[in-house]
DNA sequence: ACAAATTAGTCAGCACGGTAGACATAAACG
DNA sequence: CGTTTATGTCTACCGTGCTGACTAATTTGT
């Protein structure tokens, strides 16, 4: 009887577990993306502006293609996005060296100022977290949403650092 | 000098790792919510609807505009949804009792069917993670996740669970 | 040298889910 | 009884995904 009792408790504890970190992720997002959204809409641009920005500031020279292959999205998407970035002066567009067919992509001045104005409320919000509750949580937290990944996106973080592409014909 | 090398390592450290803090909420998110996303276009469903679905299973009875408060979407976004769900069997509105102006919401059968199989996935995913880093990197994740929150959101999980609305009229 | 593959871009059209404003109805409240 | 609240509807717009079809420049391989 109290084994039977325990065990139906840890159900509950963990399917209530569960749906704790379902809804962690969801209001966490959700709050990490309202601030750039706002700054955003004073430019004119979304969401998928501020993915571009930010990849591409930290990638520089980073590739098209490669950059489709971070974003998961095709390259129609993309381009609309792209385009007005390069248009309005916020990156720029070089050709490549080595393969001339290749855009090499990077940020202007104009850029950099957009993307640290943008990513300096979520960077701030995540260094909160990480200050209230320690280095030891930290670790697990990295340790879990690295769980959460499948295996080709936990690639990018297996050194725990330097910002390289994974192996790509450059 | 040995303190200043140090004190600029550190700063590099320290960007990175909230660098690194961004991009694995922003994979992390994507893949969560990829395999429902598939499931949902068999029904000609949206992720909209699998909020709905998942709140209205979290929360039975709710209100509209208790739902409302925790999406954080307007009455217009959030009919059109709901309106289908309704009318497709998977939601049932019935009248508050106390206040007969509310349509207190509650999955179908059906509806719950369609809960279960779309966070099974994602039930899953959360539940290897857990099982793979263990008891303790789990706290700490539940605490970071909990400090990147506004106070607002973070009421909710403050016991650690049982689910109850915050205190609103009902 | 030439054909094929790759990289990048463009145009058109569609779906989804967010926004806003305006308005309607029923019920509760004071 | 007038006001406020809870809900719903209609219209229109925007951002950002998608597909399909097509072009151009360049590299690669035979």
């Amino acid at each position: 009887m109290a084994d039977l009792k325990a065990g139906v408790n840890q159900l509950f504890l963990r399917e209530e577990e569960l749906r704790t970190g379902m809804e962690l992720l969801f209001y966490a997002y959700r709050e990490f993306t309202a601030e750039p959204d706002e700054i955003l809409e004073q430019y004119g641009f979304g969401r998928a502006h501020h993915r571009v920005i930010y990849f591409v500031g930290r990638y520089p020279k980073i590739t098209v293609s490669e950059l489709l292959a971070i974003l998961k999205i095709t390259k129609q998407s993309l381009s609309r996005v792209l385009g007005e970035l390069v248009r309005q002066g916020f990156i720029l567009q070089q050709t490549g060296v080595r393969d001339r067919r290749q855009r090499l992509l990077e940020l202007t001045e104009k850029g950099n100022e957009l993307e640290r104005q943008l990513s300096e409320t979520q960077r701030q919000r995540i260094a909160r977290a990480y200050r209230m509750v320690g280095a030891e949580a930290v670790e697990g937290f990295r340790k879990v949403m690295l769980g959460m990944l499948e295996e080709s996106d936990r690639a990018k973080f297996t050194p725990l650092a330097p910002p390289r592409l994974t192996a790509v014909k450059r």
